[in-house]
DNA sequence: TACGCGTGGCC
DNA sequence: TGGCCAAGCGT
């Protein structure tokens, strides 16, 4: 274990001094405030020289173009867990196609859906369209800009509130998103996994924040971990922040921030059905808003029980969902996809429908649909290799 | 508080 | 290539 004396020369010893500071790093013998006179010069040149660098080397993005809090908030959320080179397209595309937020509002959630297809974690977009819509209908169809009314918005936390109201209204707000996480965890040797001292990390952004340029400031904050401070060998030559940063002090940079332990992702056998009509149509359902991948459209199907097999699966699953009867036929692709917290394996098996009318009996909705008309639905990532491969197949019932 | 929730890039 | 990681939120 650290103690204070190890850290007592640097800046974030003085910044993580007392309630700031984690209680594994902090001796009860250790005074735990320093005066103001001291704190106050030191947090002015650790703001300064973020703004300095920010000036030089910050990064230019097609949101930072607006100050309009609609493009600002699609911004921030497509940015939830997402890279800014994967979001980049999808938000050039989505303002073409929802410019405002009467637009998006009034939109069906499908033509929504279809809209974020392929970027993952679907509730995002249909919090961005209820939370569209609750603008319209209670604040006047414009944009809070007040922390407390933004944070009553579906998909508006925490961060994603402070990132919209500083950068587009210049709001003193904190963020705490990945990049700040990683940048303060270092700032101070933060001897925890990051997300097991939240209250600490907060408190630290809202001590650093600039109150005369927090949109800058956060801005800057952000960059600095995704350009430098990143999470494998950061450049600490080239970091504003090195003189005053304990990990790389103790050169401690690529050990930090800890991270938490993950179990292994489990893995589920399924058999998915593509069931054709007399026709040369094609059943599909879409599943229900809840839930993984709610209320996009797939092929149906379900997971192999144990000692089952893949066609008894089908012929099973299909019955259930859609009450109908099929027989089970060649196999067309076998897919291998990971979500964030299990594994699958898709065994896609050509269906020929025998008799039923098909009804959504565990799902919101089902639909025969031709292969040309298929691209106007919204599908996750892994049904979308199945249309690919149904394209490619000379296969017909 | 801990877990459910997608996908692509990177090595 | 499999595991890690990315501008988190809702429950």
């Amino acid at each position: 274990m650290a103690s204070l004396k190890d850290t007592s020369d640097s800046l974030a010893a003085y910044l993580t001094a007392g309630s700031l500071l984690p209680n594994s790093l902090i001796s009860a013998d250790q005074p735990t405030d320093l005066p103001s006179f001291i704190v106050e010069p030191l947090k002015q040149n650790l703001r300064q020289s973020l703004l300095d660098w920010y000036g030089q080397q910050g990064r230019d993005l097609p949101w930072r173009q607006s100050r309009d809090p609609y493009r600002i908030w699609i911004s921030e959320v497509m940015l939830q867990q997402t890279q800014v080179k994967t979001v980049i397209p999808y938000y050039e595309r989505w303002l073409e196609q929802f410019p405002a937020i009467a637009p998006l509002a009034s939109a069906r959630q499908e033509q929504v859906l279809k809209a974020w297809e392929g970027l993952g974690y679907y509730a995002r977009a249909r919090n961005l369209h209820r939370a569209a819509q609750i603008i319209v209908e209670h604040h006047h169809s414009t944009f809070p800009d007040t922390l407390a009314i933004a944070l009553t918005l579906p998909g508006i936390g925490r961060t994603t509130a402070g990132g919209i109201l500083s950068a587009a209204f210049d709001q003193p707000v904190p963020i705490l998103d990945g990049n700040v996480k990683r940048v303060l965890a270092r700032l101070m040797a933060l001897r925890v996994p990051p997300n097991r001292a939240l209250k600490t990390l907060w408190a630290l952004s809202e001590t650093i924040l600039d109150w005369q340029q927090p949109r800058n400031f956060n801005q800057a904050l952000m960059d600095l971990g995704a350009t430098v401070c990143i999470p494998k060998r950061p450049t600490c030559p080239v970091c504003p922040w090195n003189r005053y940063c304990e990990a790389h002090r103790l050169t401690m940079q690529n050990d930090l921030p800890l991270s938490e332990q993950r179990s292994p992702l489990p893995h589920k056998m399924i058999g998915v059905a593509v069931i054709w009509h007399e026709d040369g149509r094609i059943l599909i359902d879409r599943r229900r808003q809840e839930g993984l991948l709610g209320g996009l459209w797939e092929f149906p199907g379900g997971k192999v029980e144990p000692g089952e097999t893949i066609e008894a699966c089908i012929q099973r699953e299909i019955q259930e969902e859609l009450g109908i009867e099929v027989e089970v036929g060649d196999r067309l692709i076998t897919i291998d996809h990971a979500y964030s917290h299990f594994r699958v394996t898709l065994n896609v098996h050509h269906c020929r429908h025998l008799g039923g009318e098909p009804q959504p009996l565990e799902c919101d909705e089902v639909r025969w649909v031709s292969l040309d008309e298929i691209d106007q639905f919204p599908f996750p990532k892994a049904n979308t290799q199945i249309i690919a491969a149904l394209r490619e197949t000379s296969y017909r019932p």
